[in-house]
DNA sequence: GTCTATAGGAAGATAGAC
DNA sequence: GTCTATCTTCCTATAGAC
């Protein structure tokens, strides 16, 4: 998965992988058919693992809420532990069409979770949002995007980021008292 | 680029490449001296419009405004042509050592021009962020994000996207009487 | 379960005819 | 400027020894 991520499916080769685990390359087919389903499922194991991960979330009460929740399960899923690596949407292209189903099947999953939540929260009143489906595409890519440049180790803590995209993803989808809430949204 | 973009960098050939303009393999390196050269130019032609374009924008008048106008303008160079295409900042990793690092450069302008906004809109007191740094890497996901998925014809007007996305990331970095501002930001 | 060896094909890039 | 033909290297995947 690290190698997959830093420098994407097609340019890495089985001899790569095989080095990295310290074999030869014929060996890897004693793991997997062939590099396809390698890719396949490491993809289907995150995004079940992701789906996994929400289950155990507390996602009761109001939708501002579950919204902390949902956005603290993300972010211990795909970066609590030490180990933790997460592969892009990006790599969903090398995928082949009926793999790419399956893994679009269980990403919907997921990002239903999340609209649901932005949905009762409209329709409560809690959140200012004037398209559930959009606000969800723009919140998952503000989820997604953190994992592309977070590195442990750097300036920010892990939690530290955590507690500022909690606040922000919150202000975004609240309008409370929010001063342009009058003002034309374009020119 | 809509092949690099679509399929990725190594999983691109030239022979495809050749395919799709109407060539034979051999006759690509009349125009380049090679594929990765190709890439590095592709990418470097997208990161200098982007940043002639901000030149045009107008920037000035309040940290909320230049916002607003930063993000028309990101807006206006990548998808508003007939023709616009992106290759999503994935590709980087593919550009050798040498030519990443000049993308570097030219990356760190347009991303540096909008921290700009923010640091001011913070230090006027116009925005509520406790960290440029992080807000600006907040807000470089969520207009890259939009590429990934926007296609013209779809079920929203770009414009209509537009306006969206300048609404919420005005709200994101607005704190004016946003209720949460006392609650704990992580549990 | 892992190795060496290799089949069979596709890749980037070049040479030389036209 | 473009073609065909080809060099060389690397790829995925398999076969068979140990």
């Amino acid at each position: 998965m690290r190698l997959f991520t830093e420098h994407g499916f097609a340019a890495v080769s089985m001899r790569q992988i095989a080095a990295e685990v310290g074999v030869q390359a014929g060996a890897l087919y004693l793991y997997t058919p062939n590099k396809q389903t390698l890719l396949f499922n490491l993809l289907s194991e995150q995004m079940q693992g992701a789906i996994e991960a929400l289950k155990h979330a507390d996602l009761t009460g109001s939708a501002a809420r579950r919204l902390d929740n949902f956005v603290r399960s993300h972010f211990q899923f795909h970066m609590g532990g030490p180990d933790a690596a997460f592969m892009p949407y990006t790599e969903l292209r090398n995928l082949t069409p009926a793999n790419y189903e399956k893994l679009e099947v269980m990403r919907r999953i997921y990002e239903d979770a999340l609209e649901q939540i932005i949905i009762d929260g409209h329709d409560s009143g809690e959140f200012d949002v004037d398209d559930s489906k959009l606000t969800t595409l723009v919140l998952i890519s503000i989820l997604n995007g953190v994992l592309s440049w977070y590195r442990p180790g750097g300036r920010l803590s892990l939690d530290r980021v955590e507690a500022h995209y909690i606040e922000i993803i919150g202000k975004a989808v609240c309008g409370f008292g929010y001063e342009g809430a009058e003002r034309p949204a374009a020119e």
